[in-house]
RNA sequence: GCACCCAUAGCUCAGUUGGAUAGAGCGUCUGACUUCGAAUCAGAAGGCCGCAGGUUCGAGUCCUGCUGGGUGCACCA
């Protein structure tokens, strides 16, 4: 039994009552957790909806008071329910059976095997940086969201692909590649060289990082905010045909550098808990054809047509009426351009298609990395005798039910054109099957970017916040922050645990840190601009990570001290015993009447009220799975957290010396540390030994 | 010009498909370490929820208009 379930239960109970009495069916029956405990552990306001459905249907006029006391017997059937009360204009609140609730609650694990029977499978696109340089801030906040998105959809039971969509023949590798070959005057042995030659402090994402901002420069006469230099354009325009066409040196460079900012990137993410199952290279997307099978379905199904006169002579479009035309901006959109090349959103309709199994083509694949645990990333690749080592098995990629593709709110005019013309492709997909998980950016506040050493104008000065921009090298690298979070942290594990060893130590600052900066990306919600500043970002107290992982080591470290009491005592006789746990858990089956008395009054609301919230992690997370919105995550964890903080300190659990009260006492801190464990795993947040 | 997003405490933000007295964190002020660790807790102060109408038993939440800010609308990706 868990509050899922038992909620449910109530439901059915009114759902029943309803249909008898009034012969009416509730389509949408909300739930309300009362503003207080003493108001009872569940409410529903159906008393106003059924007074409203009343009157339609009879003209009858009832007073929504009567009408949930006429509910209200129902209810009290139940056997998890005590009793029922009806208050305000017409809200019944529902009373838990608190004793025998709380026994029933320790009773787990909630398998959600049943949910997932069906053998759909979700799929998450995210991160997809360009490998053209090293991962700033912003890609940190699509990648956790992502990440912590598939986390949830596999807590609430679905099987989940996670893909990261690589770029690897796009403008931005083109632009890094003309760098290497016309600035640095570099070939691939050099790169190579250098690549090997580079130290720690500036590594091959970061070189990338600074070249790519001297790219734009060299575009321009006499630098940044200069004409463009037509001559050094041309460059870029043929290093991308050089790339596009493929075996050749040109393609060759470009994959050394893409790949091994693919691998720098992976690096990073490692570090804060993220990895993929699928890295999708768009020269595959190319060289396997998968954009000329696309143009043929869509030709096929009369998605788009050939434009014979007017501005887009010679051009294959997609009619859009929902937005419409003017002088400057065309209604229809633009497919294939009349020189016969395919604009990004084709290859993203072909990509798309393939994701949810209606393209009718396939890769082939390879393994990228594979992990200790027996994980690996795999790649896409045109070669069709890839082969893989011995052991590691390849999963059927793609054939999705419903694709995520994480991108911020910028893209999503071209996200709604792949939603609509994928679902004008293949009609029984409908539109639903493309969800776009869209964010807003992540900015640097003025403040932020005067510690980062950038000159502003008196107008950004005035602005609420300040875009990042990977062309003009204007951004926080997700490695210097993170860096900085693992030193700050490491200084606080050393005042605090000066006796632990030193592995211990970087382990316990690294979990703090990744804690810090995942929680702080996550606590907003997704479309909220999140001005990145220093002081809110390397804080770890209040509404932070640190602040929900040290309320768990607190809880843990209560358990750790029972243990110890437990084998100091019983060294003393046979050496075995039941543990503090199964004791309290004996106490609590056995003496169902003084644990009424405890949970009852004042003192007994407050503790019953940590044990209700922490049941709610089911709840709490399907919500944020069902509205796509980690933050809902967050926040419920923040909440537990603080909840079982002031919980430890109004009660001194060890020492208590009622022993039913004890048991319950460490009945719910274990729940709640169980509860807040699972609730940090799923934000990708892991719990230190100690502090 | 058109489309989408945002506006809630001094600052940064929550507020679940419309529900009971609008909540956190930071900052400010006052207090609590003989402890299961103070990365914590308690208390105080701080709100015409941008403005004006409307819908209804009920609106921060839905609708319309307005104001102010952001983003997008390429034969770029």
């Amino acid at each position: 039994m868990n509050l899922i379930e038992l909620q449910n239960r109530l439901k059915g109970a009114i759902r029943a009552a309803a249909a008898e009495l009034f012969e009416i069916e509730i389509d949408q029956l909300v739930t309300e957790v009362p503003p207080r405990t003493e108001l009872g552990d569940l409410a529903f306001p159906v008393a106003f909806e059924l007074a409203k459905q009343i009157k339609k249907k009879g003209g009858e006029k009832r007073a929504p008071r009567s009408i949930a006391e006429a509910l209200k017997p129902g209810l009290e059937e139940i056997e998890e329910v005590a009793r029922v009360e009806v208050a305000g204009a017409g809200y019944l609140n529902i009373f838990f059976d608190r004793a025998k609730l709380i026994s029933e609650l320790q009773s787990k694990p909630e398998a959600h095997q049943d949910a997932s029977t069906e053998p759909r499978k979700l799929m998450v696109e995210h991160t997809s940086i360009n490998p053209n340089k090293a991962a700033h801030i912003g890609h940190v906040r699509n990648a956790v969201l992502g990440d912590t998105f598939v986390r949830i959809l596999h807590a609430a039971g679905n099987a989940v692909e996670v893909q990261n969509y690589i770029d690897n023949t796009g403008v931005q590798v083109a632009d890094v590649v003309v760098g290497f070959m016309h600035i640095e005057k570099m070939d691939l042995d050099a790169i190579k060289s250098l690549d090997s030659s580079l130290s720690a402090d500036v590594p091959f994402d970061y070189y990338c990082w600074n070249l790519y901002t001297r790219v734009g420069a060299f575009y321009r006469e006499g630098g940044i905010g200069g004409e463009p230099n037509p001559e050094r354009l041309k460059l870029r325009i043929e290093v991308l045909h050089a790339i596009e066409a493929g075996n050749n040196p040109t393609a060759e460079l470009a994959d050394y550098v893409a790949t091994r900012n693919v691998q720098q990137i992976l690096n990073t993410m490692e570090r804060l808990g993220i990895r993929y199952d699928l890295l999708a290279r768009e020269s595959e997307i190319l060289h396997l054809h998968f954009w000329e099978r696309a143009f043929e379905l869509m030709k096929e199904r009369g998605v788009i047509h050939f434009q014979t006169e007017g501005r887009t002579r010679g051009c294959w479009v997609m009619p859009f009426e929902s937005h419409t035309g003017t002088d400057e901006h065309e209604s229809d959109k633009i497919i294939v351009r009349s020189n016969g090349t395919v604009t990004y959103t084709g290859k993203d309709i072909a990509y798309q298609l393939w994701k949810l199994g209606h393209l009718g083509l396939d890769f082939y694949y390879q393994p990228f990395r594979t992990y200790d645990d027996g994980h690996a990333t795999w790649a896409t690749t045109s070669e069709p005798n890839a082969k893989a080592p011995p052991g590691v098995l390849r999963p059927d990629f793609g054939g999705g039910a419903i694709v995520y593709n994480v991108i911020d709110s910028r893209q999503s005019y071209p996200q709604e054109i792949v939603r609509k013309g994928v679902a004008a492709v293949v009609p029984e997909l409908g539109e639903e099957a493309s969800v776009h998980l869209s964010y807003e950016m992540v900015a640097l506040s003025p403040a932020a970017c005067e510690q980062l050493g950038i000159g502003l104008s008196d107008e950004d000065r005035k602005r609420p916040y300040i875009e990042m921009s990977g062309r003009k090298g204007l951004g926080v690298k997700a490695d210097d922050l993170i860096s900085r979070l693992e030193t700050d942290a490491l200084a606080e594990v050393q005042t605090r645990h000066p006796e632990l060893a030193a592995a211990e130590m970087s382990e316990t600052a690294h979990a703090i840190a990744t804690g810090a900066l995942r929680y702080f990306l996550l606590k907003f919600t997704r479309n909220s601009v999140i001005a990145f500043d220093f002081k809110e970002a390397l804080s770890f107290e209040g509404e932070t990570g640190p602040y929900c992982q040290y309320a768990a080591v607190r809880a843990n470290s209560i358990f750790r001290k029972l243990d110890e009491q437990a084998v100091s005592t019983r060294s003393s006789s046979d050496g075995v015993g039941p543990g503090p746990l199964a004791e309290a858990a004996t106490l609590i089956r056995d003496r169902k009447q003084d644990l009424a008395n405890i949970l009852d009054g004042e003192s007994g609301n407050e503790i019953w009220s940590l044990l209700m919230l922490a049941g709610r992690l089911e709840e709490a997370n399907a919500q944020a799975a069902a509205s796509a919105e980690p933050a809902f995550l967050a926040k419920y964890t923040f909440n537990l957290a603080r909840a079982f903080n002031l919980f430890y300190h109004r009660h001194r659990i060890i020492a208590e010396e009622d022993a039913t009260k004890r048991a319950v006492l460490i009945a719910v801190a274990d729940y709640t540390r169980e509860q807040l464990t699972a609730a940090l795993l799923r934000l990708g947040i892991t719990v230190p030994e100690r502090m």
